[in-house]
DNA sequence: GTCTATAGCCAGATAGAC
DNA sequence: GTCTATCTGGCTATAGAC
């Protein structure tokens, strides 16, 4: 008789697919390498997931709902906005440490396929402004914060977290550093860049 | 007697290639559609540029020189702090209305291939922070700016114009803008961005 | 469920005519 | 300098044994 799915064998495809494909993008992985780390056979991909474009899938779903919570947190939970900005620019640096490889990676292949957004729109999970447009209006016209939308000031908050990680190479290159400062720039981003951004929006 | 090469036809070729690799990136691009571009038959780029590779590295640099003069711009002028900010963020949109795959091409092919970075850095226009370092630590000395390290300011400045362009489909997607409202958003950026840094780093 | 072997296609590169 | 035709290798995907 057949075993049932083993399992393992389909998570350990899924990992070494997410290191491949998170690192080559889809065009540059082969499934020939993806076989390799996962320790097994060129053909059980196709067994287990059967073709390229659906394991791809499968890996960017995935990848893109470690991401997605990571921003809903920031907008959605219950504390003001000055403590929404310092906790997310703290713990995203410690996030991108466990997956550096995911912000490029989900960027990238939505440039290649931008309708690919509209699936993952589709999730109630998908992070929504909402709830942040309303608590930043009323802190606006509180006078606790100056004037700017809530998309603007979303915007920011993404670029100065994420860019850096994105654009490491370039970064790299410009301030002139190697890996070790380099790392050290990001930690003292941590207070930094929520430093920065309330610097810049809060009335004093 | 064979004609000299033909200036045209090869500037064609390039304009194509430019076309294709920056929409697709190096291992999404094929030869024979660069070829259909460009109105000519595959055999002529491998005529005129070798191969695939070295097509592609024409391509790059000359992306590169048109960025490169932008950065440089702003950290060697002899204007302020903050107008150096203000023209380079007006500026920058405009810029990227000409070029709108050039930044997400370059930052994907170094995340793709880093060392090709240390070529770029042994030209001598190379953006380089030098000038702005100092003229940054006297302001801050003067207590015309707040502290802040040049290396970070500069990083700001970089990921708050760079990113949403970068990041476009994500952008929308969060947002829920359509390509006009997208654009809306984008052009306010001119001066909102400017705004939002010297907001935040200009002693009051 | 996992393997080996191979089909079948596609893309980069070259040969050679004009 | 430009074309058509073709070689060659590599990659996805499947067939079929165990």
């Amino acid at each position: 008789m057949a075993k049932s799915k083993n399992k393992n064998t389909e998570a350990q495809i899924l990992n070494a697919a997410k290191q491949i494909f998170q690192t080559k993008g889809m065009d540059g992985a082969r499934m020939q390498e993806i076989a390799d780390k996962a320790g097994i056979n060129k053909a059980l991909l196709h067994y287990y997931y059967r073709n390229k474009q659906l394991l791809f899938e499968a890996v960017f779903k995935n990848a893109f709902s470690l991401l997605a919570p990571q921003l809903s947190a920031v907008l959605n939970d219950d504390s003001s906005i000055e403590n929404k900005i310092k906790n997310f620019t703290s713990n995203y640096v410690s996030f991108i440490i466990k997956h550096p490889y995911l912000p490029n990676f989900i960027i990238q292949e939505l440039n290649r396929n931008p309708e690919f957004i509209l699936k993952l729109k589709e999730n109630k999970d998908f992070p929504n402004l909402e709830k942040f447009k309303i608590q930043l209006t009323k802190d606006v016209s509180d006078g606790i914060i100056k004037p700017i939308s809530a998309e603007q000031l979303f915007i920011n908050i993404l670029a100065l977290n994420i860019f850096p990680f994105v654009a490491k190479p370039l970064i790299m290159a410009f301030t002139n550093t190697d890996n070790k400062s380099y790392n050290r720039l990001m930690e003292n981003r941590k207070t930094e860049v929520s430093n920065f951004i309330i610097n810049s929006i809060k009335h004093t």
